[in-house]
DNA sequence: TATGAATGAGCATTCATTCAT
DNA sequence: AATGAATGAATGCTCATTCAT
């Protein structure tokens, strides 16, 4: 390899040791995954993973940077609807599907605890709510001006709320064991509708 | 050895370990922090704390059952209620100002990461959410009957939707810095309104 | 012992500790031995160690700590004495017969090189020196004013003469296998007496 | 591959590595260097730099047969003089000024704790220390024939002593702050003069 | 009841060295 | 001749837990 220097292999590594860092995180949590569970995870020594990672932290950062990346599609959606209940309510159904695997549940618990006491993932994480928030405030104005969405409401607190209840919905499967989320999307859409409407 | 043994004295001290090891686990997270530190902030031998906890683990799920216990209040207010938007409106109001601490939300994430994984934890907490879950329910039920909300919602999802709103908010402010929970009353009320109240 | 706190332990075990610790420097250098080295040698577990000591640079400025002490005597020395010039003799012959075992050189070499290196190793070494030096010019002082050294002398430039031979003398048996320390005791004499009698 | 090899690219490569291996052993010490550092500081891959020094430890006997290489010019000087003392006088003027730069000291002691414990590093070391106290005591042997000095002296012990002197002289900089080398010079010059004219 | 010294497995990380290219 | 990715044993240090007193 050295004399010609493969140009993806470097992110091909990081991709390998991102993913069973990811699946080890999510099985055992992050504090309780020890490096060596990652290079086994990614069967890769442990010599060779820190040539791609500088640390630890480094790759729940990475991961919390993955999660953001997710965030695009969505916030591409919201700013281009020309219906911002349907496509909110689009968006919520996709979600629930997700939310239905715990895994997706667990592993954000995990990243969370983390941003909330490590500067560089709590970077990450803040970044990626204040983009989301503001593609939705930005998405509701545009609602709003279209006479869609009922103007008494303060935009930013229904960003919140919207913003909020997803995050609670992600970890409902953990916390009850008789939650099915898909089962909430009607629910969910009834709330949408109301929470956005003008009154009759 | 004592005349005579003090009946209070276990409660007393699982009271001064388990406060100082909430404070710790605020501070510092559940795994970071060490079984020293925790009889350091509660300034007592490991030795000593041993005879009333039987582990870490131990210490995590009586915090678990801790947040458990607050949860009486609330329970009892649904029950009482015969006003029911009233009360769950009074119920958030209580929560965003809690919520307004990011301790809360901290040790909220800590004990949720555990509790995905750690049966016993997971116990605790499940128990919890399902006492919770089941007077929302019941006073949802009640509340139909006495023609306060709309007919036409499934109750349990209701219930689960506006326990993921409470589980979401409780954590937004670790996640978005600019996020002044209290500020959301209103928005909340509204939501709350809305989604119960027959339309009109 | 808890109940009682045996108030030497302490002291034991450092003592314990330190003497191990020299023993595996002088046997195989100090960053060459490990932590692990140094518990197998105390017959004490890792964990136990760190009780009495925070870090290997911890016993490394320790160890430094304790040559120093050994100076004391030789400091009180130097300033009772009536007669410098038979006292410098006798320090020395005291020296080279410590210097005939290589122990000593190997050692001071490694405390050497780290202190050059570590400020927390170099701070004790450089107390050490500096209060060493002072005696010296001290004692050196007196001497001139009862006429027993040359006027002519630079007190200063003398002192770290001396204390430079000594010095170079200790590692005299690391780097040349033939010397005998104890064979130049008589020209170290001819040397000290020459260099501080008045000419005739 | 090359038309023509470089005969010469063999040993350019070799300094090149040794200059930077020992800018580094100066700024860090040997075993606190890593390979990685020195083919850092040679720019060179680590696979490169193995091709012309077998280990790390061979790195260390070539730091230590430079240093030997620069004892030839003073070993030349010593067995051509007609005036040892003044020839010494001199030899140690130029050393106090190089003693001045505390990197000579710090590579010095570098070399020293390595030639303690590794043999091959050790033969070395002894080789250049023989040469150079045969060279010394030579020359004593002759000046002494010429009546420059002492005969009561034994000349070997005087040639250990001067020796001895030299090294402790190296390391006073990274032991005693406040010493500046060059200003020994008269002192060393008087020592000189006194331990081995005849006296008068 | 309480102490705190002791344990030793476990952790994140480093590093001399190798080798396919 | 040169590269640099890969290895995996080893390192300094931590920590939940135990137990003699």
């Amino acid at each position: 390899m050295p004399r010609t220097v493969d140009p993806q292999l470097n992110e091909r590594r990081r991709r390998q040791i991102l993913e069973a860092a990811t699946r080890c995180v999510i099985r055992r949590g992050f504090h309780q995954t020890s490096m060596q569970e990652i290079c086994a995870e990614a069967e890769m020594s442990s010599g060779g993973l820190y040539r791609y990672f500088d640390s630890k932290e480094a790759i729940i950062a990475a991961i919390a940077e993955d999660e953001r990346a997710e965030n695009a599609a969505i916030i591409h959606e919201l700013l281009r609807t020309d219906n911002l209940v349907k496509t909110l309510q689009g968006i919520m159904r996709k979600m629930l599907k997700v939310f239905a695997n715990t895994d997706y549940g667990r592993l954000g618990v995990e990243v969370l605890a983390e941003a909330s006491r490590n500067p560089k993932v709590a970077a990450v994480f803040s970044h990626n709510e204040t983009e989301l928030k503001a593609a939705l405030v930005t998405a509701l104005k545009k609602a709003k001006r279209d006479g869609q969405i009922d103007p008494g409401l303060t935009l930013r607190a229904i960003a919140e709320l919207l913003l909020a209840l997803i995050d609670g919905l992600s970890t409902r499967t953990l916390v009850d064991p008789g939650c099915k989320p898909q089962q909430l999307d009607k629910a969910t859409r009834v709330m949408i509708t109301r929470l956005l409407r003008p009154s009759a």
